[in-house]
RNA sequence: GGAGCUGUGGUGUAGCGGUUAACAUGCCGGCCUGUCACGCCGGAGAUCGCGGGUUCAAUUCCCGUCAGCUCCGCCA
């Protein structure tokens, strides 16, 4: 036993002495206490944050934990906190002397009910920087409700600790009031979506967390089955055919604040489970989808950020975006367009830009303003990384009050600079980087640029966008076949159904995403409807007859009775809760995060089990994996 | 799977091939009747993440490992 302890279980004693009844009750409801009473029916008294000079006269009963002692010998003040805030508790020594005894033994975080007067503090005693400072409350009893060791980071906003310990303390981290402003902000946010989808004549319908693997996609988290040893279900990655099977089902509309589980690695905006608004509706289609979810975002930005935004949300086409700013999720909240330079670039006689012109790629430009001053170094390290990002290299051309300066000028005439200049919109001072190649990777390698580049004082208006057609299929290099770009449910765009033998990878889908600030906020599509259609992509992605039918028969049987042409989008509550708490990771709007390894440091998950466990599962762990839970 | 960064009293940091391992804060004790990050005085508290190597000597240099974070791959 450390010191430490000694002395934990010596004021223990202490408060047993003073306070003979329970002193350390750790059970709420542990009898009808004074305290516990008044939690009873009718309306809740004010909390700690909210009492105001009005109150003044008026006896209050407040509850919280001590933030702070300020021992003055025969004068004692502590700030009681609770979810609504700080408020100064004053006991003095003239006054009840047991009361006092029982104030100095108070510690952080001893959680507290005391009962007493408001009183309006002398002017010169006013505190400023506290809502409550206007006021005290003068304490007339004290009730010890719980201990509290030494928590081992201090309870306030804004503090710097290894978020290694915060995570194993989370329970302490949330006490300190930024967290639970953002826990409020989050549940603000789901209940604005769920009063607006309800007006919109949504119904909330809960899917399976136990379901079946099914392949495409992420890796799954599976759990065995005890009851069918050897089999094993999955957790879901989306609720995705459970919704289609609701509109099988006639239900319409349907959305579901869902949890998803992906067996992938981590990111700042990646956890193994998140929550994801899913949307489902017949009938309609994109077009009202579209405002309905136009809409929703109009009432969580105006109810809880105070920003009107301008609807509908502006459109690109894949496309365009990709033309125009190299990235499938373009910020636009600036400018610093990609321009296509290729026939200029055809006319000149540098070797590099008419090779990959006469091998059908092309030469794009990327203009960053006011960038002409950047020095070697800095142009240096802008092709590496260029290189990093998969180009060949770089070329780059400064605009100068009277001409270039660019180690590849002297292949340009005049007449030529001058149309580059043109095209690029390029002013004295401005900086032109040009990849040349195949037309997808340079508009990549650029786009990423760009935001590499980006100005650092942004707009502050959500630029909101919604991207459509995006392609129905990639290549997948690794697996060597046709991949899903969206998933395989998805419709492919009508006039391109002619295409889908021929060159799928030139079929449009019916697939969308919704973009804010360049961050991907959800996906969605029109979903295939017709038995047909859907064996065709199957087909496409490698998957025989038999095997569709083993995987997905439940989803093929379901169109042969009937399903209405639908479509939906699935929005992702983590990221959008982050963005409105002007949060960089998704953790600090979970309750409990996992970290990076997916591991969770609070409760020790994941972690060995029993080998009863095991064998009722008919499981066998062929090699112990480290060492179980984490370390500490 | 790969790369980078980080790891020193409870917490946040400093430090250096040989130190009594420094500072702040917190904690404990004492004094203090108007503080509000109270103040003053005193005290306790660290095998420098773990393992190995180099060296007369390693918290310091090297290798490995673990944990956390960030990024690439991956994430229909």
């Amino acid at each position: 036993m450390d010191t430490g302890e000694q002395e934990e279980l010596a004021r223990d004693k202490l408060l047993e002495r003073l306070l003979p009844e329970e002193p350390c009750a750790g059970e709420a409801g542990a009898g009808p206490g004074e305290f516990a009473s008044r939690l009873a029916p009718g309306e809740d008294p004010p909390g700690c944050g909210e009492l105001r000079a009005a109150h003044a006269g008026s006896e209050v009963a407040l509850y919280g934990w001590i933030q702070r002692r300020r021992d003055h010998g025969g004068l004692l003040f502590i700030d009681l906190r609770d979810r609504t805030g700080l408020v100064q508790l004053v006991f003095n020594s003239e006054g009840d002397r047991e009361l006092f005894a029982a104030a100095e033994s108070l510690r952080s975080e001893y959680v507290i009910a005391v009962r007493g007067e408001v009183v309006r503090r002398d002017p010169d005693n006013v505190n400023p920087a506290l809502k409550t400072g206007e006021i005290e409350v003068r304490v007339k009893s004290l009730e010890i409700l719980n201990c509290s060791k030494t928590p081992p980071f201090y309870i306030e906003d804004g503090l710097q600790v290894d978020e290694n310990l915060r995570l194993r303390y989370r329970y302490l981290d949330l006490r300190r009031p930024e967290n639970y402003r953002r826990l409020e902000m989050r549940h603000r946010m789901v209940k604005l979506i769920r009063d607006h989808l309800d007006s919109c004549g949504f119904l909330e319908i809960e899917t399976p967390m136990l379901t079946r693997s099914t392949p495409e996609g992420a890796r799954d988290y599976l759990v065995p089955s005890r009851t069918s040893p050897g089999s094993f279900y999955a957790l879901p990655q989306s609720p995705q055919l459970f919704k289609q099977l609701l509109m099988a089902a006639g239900v319409e509309r349907y959305f579901q604040i869902a949890r998803c589980f992906r067996d992938e690695d981590l990111r700042a905006d990646r956890q193994p489970e998140f929550t994801q608004i899913d949307i489902e509706i017949s009938f309609l289609g994109r077009e009202r989808l579209f405002a309905i979810i136009e809409g929703m975002m109009a009432r969580l930005f105006g109810n809880l950020l105070g920003r009107e935004l301008s609807l509908p949300f502006p459109r690109l086409t894949y496309r365009e975006a990709m033309d125009r700013f190299g990235s499938d999720k373009p910020d636009l909240r600036f400018g610093m367009e990609l321009v296509d330079c290729s026939e200029p670039a055809r006319e000149s006689e540098f070797k590099i830009f008419r090779a990959a012109l006469e091998k059908g790629g092309v030469v794009k430009a990327l203009r960053v303003p006011g960038k002409g001053g950047a020095s070697r170094k800095e142009i240096d390290d802008l092709v590496k990384l260029a290189v990093e990002f998969g180009a060949g290299g770089l070329a780059w051309m400064i605009r100068e009050e009277e001409g270039w300066r660019s180690p590849i000028a002297k292949f340009f005439s005049p007449a030529l600079l001058g149309r580059i200049g043109e095209r690029t919109e390029a002013a004295p001072g401005d900086l032109l980087l040009f990849a040349a190649g195949d037309a997808a990777l340079c508009s990549e390698v650029l786009g990423r640029l760009r935001l590499h580049l980006a100005p650092e004082e942004l707009s502050p208006e959500p630029h909101f966008l919604w991207v459509v057609d995006f392609p129905l299929f990639e290549y997948d290099a690794a697996e060597k076949r046709l991949s899903s770009a969206h998933h395989p449910f998805t419709a492919p765009h009508e006039e391109d159904l002619h295409l889908l033998e021929k060159d799928p990878l030139a079929v449009r889908s019916q697939a969308y995403d919704l973009v804010l600030n360049g961050v991907e906020l959800g996906s969605g599509s029109n979903r295939i409807h017709r038995r047909e259609i859907q064996m065709q992509i199957f087909k496409i992605l490698g998957l025989s007859e038999a095997e569709a039918m083993e995987k997905f028969s439940f989803l093929l049987e379901a169109f042969e009775y009937g399903v209405p042409p639908h479509g939906g989008i699935a929005l992702g509550l983590d990221r959008l809760a982050a963005l409105f708490t002007g949060d960089d990771s998704i953790r600090q709007v979970i309750a409990f995060p996992k970290t990076a390894a997916g591991s969770c440091l609070l409760t020790g998950a994941p972690a060995p089990v029993e080998p009863k466990q095991l064998r009722e599962l008919g499981i066998a762990v062929r090699s112990a994996s480290k060492d179980g839970g984490p370390g500490r």
